[in-house]
DNA sequence: GTGAAAGCGCTAACAG
DNA sequence: CTGTTAGCGCTTTCAC
C-alpha cells in the first residue's frame, strides 16, 4: 500500500526480472555494473528499472555484502565542537562528498567509554564502514580502533607526526603569512597569542610567527608571547597581559579567529581602538570573523575541502587502497578586512 | 579473523542458541524482550550473551523488520544552517536522544529536487524511519512526504498554524519579556528590529514587543520599526535607519541575537556607545551573544530540549502513536549581561 | 550469456 | 514453554 510509482506493490529484484523476462542474476549484474550480460538484455533491464523507478533495497545488500555504507562522524560530547563554526563548514564538505560516493554519514557523540559507545556498537554490528574524527584522538581510542581494524581518518590533526591517516592544515604557513602581513603593513612590534594546550599546534603557529619576525630581524618581549588561550575568554586574559606589560605592541598575531576576537574585546574594554591603536591578524576565517568589529583580517582555510578530502581518504581505505597518510591543506590565502592598520600608508 | 571477543568466529544467533542449548527463537525472544521464555532459560541466555559480548546484526533485523532505525536530519544546502550556532545546540539534543532510543541520525543536505534527493532515495529503500527538518519546509516537500507516508517533524517552526508535527518556541513571549526588561530598566523609547521574511515569525515577535510597549502606554515612531533584517549585515542597515531617523531611541529590541550583533556593530560604527548611549536586548542566546561586546542581554531558548522533544515526537509517530501536533518551548528566561543600561538605577 | 539456488542473520508464524 | 522453518531482498557460485 504505497504510492511510490504506478504499482501498489513494492518492487524487488524478482519482479523486475520477471518483467524483463530474465533471471534475477541478470538484473543484479546490471545493477552492479558487472559484465556477463548481453548489451541487449542490459538495455532492456535498464529501461524497466528506469520506468518503474526501482531502487534495490539497501538493507539486503548490507546483509549479504557485510557492508553498511555508513560513515560515522564523531563529535565531541560537549556542545563546543558543533558550536565551533570552523567544523560546521567541514561537515558540509563531508556530507556532500560522502553522499556522492554512496555513503550515509551518521552523527555520533563521543562518550566517556569508547568500548560502550554507540559507535563501537555500530562497528561490531557491521554498521559502520569507517569513521571520521574531528580533531585528534587519544591513545586508548587509537588502540581500540586498531584492534577492530576499522578504517578511520582524523580531520584537522595538529600532530607533527600523526600515526594515523589524517587531513591537516599547514598552520605554520598560515601563521607566517598572517604575521608577514602585519610586517608588510609597517608593524615592527608584534605580539603573539596562541594555544599551548595542543603542543604541536602551538609549535607550528609559533614557528610561523617567529619565522616572519626573524626574517626581518625584528624582536619581541617575553610578555608578548602568550600561550594560554583556548577560547574567547582565555584569549581575553592573554591580551590583558600584553597590554599590561611595559611595552605595548602595535599589532598582535592570534593563532585562531576566536582568540583574535577575545583579544580585540579586551583591547576595546581597556580603551584601545582597533585597529588604530592596535592591529590584529589571525587564522581560520570562521563566519564570526565577519561579525565582529572591526572585521578580522585572517587566513582562510578551505574547510569544505578538508571534509571532502577526508571522505576520499576514508573511501580509499574502505576499498583497500592505501591512501597517502597525511593530506595537508595549503592555507596561505589572506582575507584582508579591517583589523589591521597600515602604518606605512 | 576478528578480535572482538574470545572467539575468532563471528557470533550469530544460531551459535548463541547452540551454546545455551536452546532454539534461536528463545534467543530472539530474549533479545527482543518478549514473553514466552521461562525465567530460567532467559537467565541462561542472557548470561551467555553477556559473556560472549554478543550484539545481534542490525542489518538482518532491518531487512526482516523493514525498519532502518535511521532518522534523517535535513540541513539546508547552503552552509548557513550548520553555521547557525542556534541549531548546533539543537543537533546535540537530537543525537543524544535518538541514540538513547536506538536510532542513528544520518545527516542529509537539502537539494534542489526533493524527488531526486538522497533522502528520498533512502525513504524508498526503507532506509529512513523518519525525518527531522530544521526550519519550516515548503509545500512541495510537504506534499511529497505525505504521499509516501513517512513520519517527520519540523523543528523551530515559525508558522502560527503549522500543518505538521513540530516543536516551536514561543517567540511572542520571548519578545515580550525581552522588551519588558528594557522598560523595567527605565527605557521608554524603544525601537524594534525584526525579520519579515518569515511573516508569522515577524508577527509574533512584533506582537510581543508591542504588548510590552502598550502595557505601559508607551509609543514608538514608524522609523523605529525595522523589519528587513535577516542576517548581521541587513540588521546593520536596519539600525542605520533607526539612528538616522529624527528621533533616536534609548533602546532597541531585536528579534534575534544576530540582529542585535548587527545593530550593535552599526551603533559602534556610528559613534554610539553601547549600552551607554543605546541599549540592546534580544532573543536566542546563541554562543556568539557572549563573544560580542558588550555581551548581549537575551532570552535563552532551550535548544537541547527542542532537539530531544523533536525526537520524542518522531519516535511516537514511528510507533504509531499520534503525538501532540505542536510542542511549544516556553522561553521566558532572560539572561542579563551587559547590553542594557539601567536608566533608573 | 543465462538461470537455479544457496545463503547472509534475523523474526515470527506454526506445530508440538 | 520450546523448536522448526519459511522467508526478508539481495549477491554469487555453479551448472547449463
Amino acid at each position: 500500500m504505497n504510492d511510490y510509482g504506478v504499482n501498489m506493490e513494492k518492487l524487488n529484484i524478482k519482479k523486475i526480472s520477471e518483467m524483463a523476462g530474465v533471471s534475477t542474476t541478470a538484473v543484479s549484474f546490471v545493477l552492479n555494473n558487472k559484465k556477463g550480460v548481453s548489451e541487449k538484455t542490459r538495455k532492456k533491464i535498464l529501461d524497466i528499472i528506469e520506468r518503474e523507478n526501482y531502487t534495490p533495497n539497501v538493507n539486503s545488500r548490507r546483509l549479504i555484502l557485510k557492508r553498511s555504507f555508513n560513515i560515522f562522524l564523531v563529535l565531541d560530547n560537549d556542545i563546543s565542537t558543533l558550536e565551533n563554526l570552523f567544523y560546521s563548514a567541514v561537515i558540509n564538505g563531508i556530507v556532500g562528498k560522502a553522499n556522492k560516493l554512496g555513503y550515509n554519514v551518521v552523527l555520533s557523540l563521543k562518550t566517556a567509554s569508547f568500548e560502550k559507545s554507540p559507535l563501537m556498537q555500530a562497528i561490531k554490528q557491521n554498521n559502520a564502514d569507517g569513521v571520521i574524527f574531528l580533531q585528534d584522538i587519544d591513545n586508548e581510542t587509537i588502540y581500540e580502533l586498531r584492534k577492530i581494524k576499522i578504517p578511520y581518518v582524523v580531520i584537522d590533526s595538529q600532530k607533527a607526526n600523526p600515526e594515523y591517516v589524517c587531513v591537516k592544515s599547514n598552520y605554520e604557513l598560515s601563521s607566517y603569512v598572517a604575521t608577514k602581513y602585519l610586517i608588510d603593513c609597517g608593524h615592527k612590534r608584534i605580539a603573539f597569542i596562541g594555544m599551548s594546550k595542543i603542543p604541536d599546534f602551538y609549535i607550528s603557529t609559533f614557528n610561523g610567527y617567529k619565522r616572519a619576525i626573524s626574517e626581518q630581524s625584528l624582536s619581541f618581549y617575553p610578555d608578548w608571547i602568550q600561550s594560554d588561550a583556548y577560547d574567547e575568554t582565555s584569549a581575553y586574559n592573554c591580551m590583558k597581559n600584553i597590554l599590561n606589560s611595559n611595552e605595548v605592541p602595535t599589532a598582535v598575531f592570534c593563532a585562531g579567529d576566536i582568540y583574535a576576537i577575545g583579544g580585540m574585546n579586551c583591547a576595546y574594554d581597556m580603551g584601545y581602538k582597533v585597529p588604530y591603536d592596535i592591529s590584529f591578524s589571525s587564522v581560520d576565517n570562521i563566519t564570526a570573523s565577519e561579525y565582529c568589529r572591526p572585521k578580522l583580517t585572517t587566513i582562510d582555510i578551505d574547510k569544505v575541502e578538508m571534509g571532502e578530502k577526508a571522505i576520499e581518504l576514508l573511501d580509499a581505505q574502505i576499498n583497500n587502497n592505501l591512501p597517502e597518510k597525511v593530506y595537508v591543506i595549503k592555507s596561505d590565502k589572506i582575507i584582508v578586512r579591517d583589523s589591521v592598520r597600515k602604518l606605512n600608508a
